[in-house]
DNA sequence: AATTAATTGTAACGATCGTTACGAAATAGA
DNA sequence: TCTATTTCGTAACGATCGTTACAATTAATT
């Protein structure tokens, strides 16, 4: 092949890293990507309700327009902010479930996987991003409600579905009842999480849900 | 006993309405008891960072002036809404949970006294008002989170003494641990709370509370 | 009747809210 | 180099935030 021109080898890599070919105009001088995990972290501490929108400037770097331009407006923002946690965790526990690994074992995988979500790099609690802030504006504001609803939803089925394939192997007796057993765990994942956001410790926190594995998967189970 | 004046049949009952004999000045043209209730109401809905006080004032009738004479502040006011709630709900849990009841029926009647407060007369959901309310502010707020954390510990408490009792009457097995169930029994708690903001049936929370209830209690016990 | 004390409603305070004009800046194509 | 196009930062918009003077009102006390 001897038609390698130096422009093709230069517009492969250009077409790669962005699907289009050439934006025009100014170029934006923020990442998209990187702003919506600012903004989280910010309505993670504060709220929805409890966030203006200059402090998500602020943490962000963008300017309110640039703001505006990138994600519609708070409200959007916002649910955008919350489609990407959900994403986020219900991914996180369902890697947790996933695999060979003992009922308890993953079980407590998965609370170890909320639990760093919940706790900062710094080591302040914020507990979970959904009870802290969705569960707050659910009431009023119908498309928030939707997300927290069909969150939850998943984890339950998730649970669920991991409850299930522990009674086919044997891992729980057949009498067990897999959804009641998964409404525990999923439970035990709320209580965890509103208790994070109360200034929990993080230790003290892993020890209740050992406790409540210890409870679902059967007395003397969470060991071996 | 041939003493009995006019004065003093009429004095009785006024020392008794109020503390004190004579209030000197214009008279309150409010209840300070409505009102915490009523802006305690209007907290539940919109959050305390999404409430103006201009809509308590609306709720409650008062002027804001009357609303801070009151109350202080907002913040204020808040903090004692919620104090004034958990006193209202632990009272509930505490007399659900005493008596002679068989453990699985306490319990369930815990459940059904919070999906009372949960769920409004009109029928429309708002969930807890700790959950949907402090649970947000807890974070950056040191007094919310001191109530939130007292209130969820006194809850843990009140469950784990009955399953205390409860093990000793024989209604659970000698090597149950009841730090644990009640740790479960919280978390079941918890879980109804967040689904009843996220616009979770009536119907289907008892439901949850009731399997949660036989998972705790040992298998098959929740109907006798 | 006059005085004192307490609360009332109105109206406004400065600060901050979410949102948006507007002109300068920066890049691709001509 | 010039034009078209897109995003930038600044600065401001009206609305609303929590809070408070202020004068009128209402009652007990003198």
């Amino acid at each position: 092949m001897p038609q390698h021109t130096t422009t093709e080898i230069f517009d492969m890599p250009r077409r790669k890293s962005e699907t289009a070919a050439a934006p025009r105009g100014r170029p934006r001088a923020y990442d998209a990507k990187a702003a919506l995990k600012q903004a989280t972290e910010t309505f993670w501490r504060t709220g929805y309700s409890g966030t203006p929108l200059d402090k998500i400037a602020a943490a962000t770097g963008m300017s309110p327009p640039s703001l505006y331009a990138a994600f519609g407006n708070k409200h959007e923002l916002y649910l955008e902010a919350l489609a990407s946690y959900w994403e986020m965790t219900l991914a996180a526990t369902r890697e947790a479930l996933a695999g060979d690994r003992p009922l308890a074992e993953a079980l407590m995988l998965a609370y170890e996987a909320a639990l760093s979500f919940y706790f900062s790099r710094k080591g302040s609690a914020r507990g979970c991003f959904v009870i802290g802030t969705a569960v707050a504006e659910a009431v009023e504001d119908a498309e928030i409600r939707k997300s927290v609803a069909a969150g939850l939803r998943m984890l339950d089925g998730d649970f669920e579905a991991r409850f299930r394939t522990a009674r086919e192997r044997g891992e729980l007796k057949q009498d067990a009842d897999p959804e009641a057993l998964a409404l525990l765990a999923s439970a035990t994942m709320h209580t965890i999480a509103i208790r994070a956001r109360a200034g929990a410790r993080r230790a003290d926190l892993r020890e209740i849900a050992h406790k409540a594995v210890t409870v679902i998967c059967g007395s003397p189970s969470a060991s071996h």
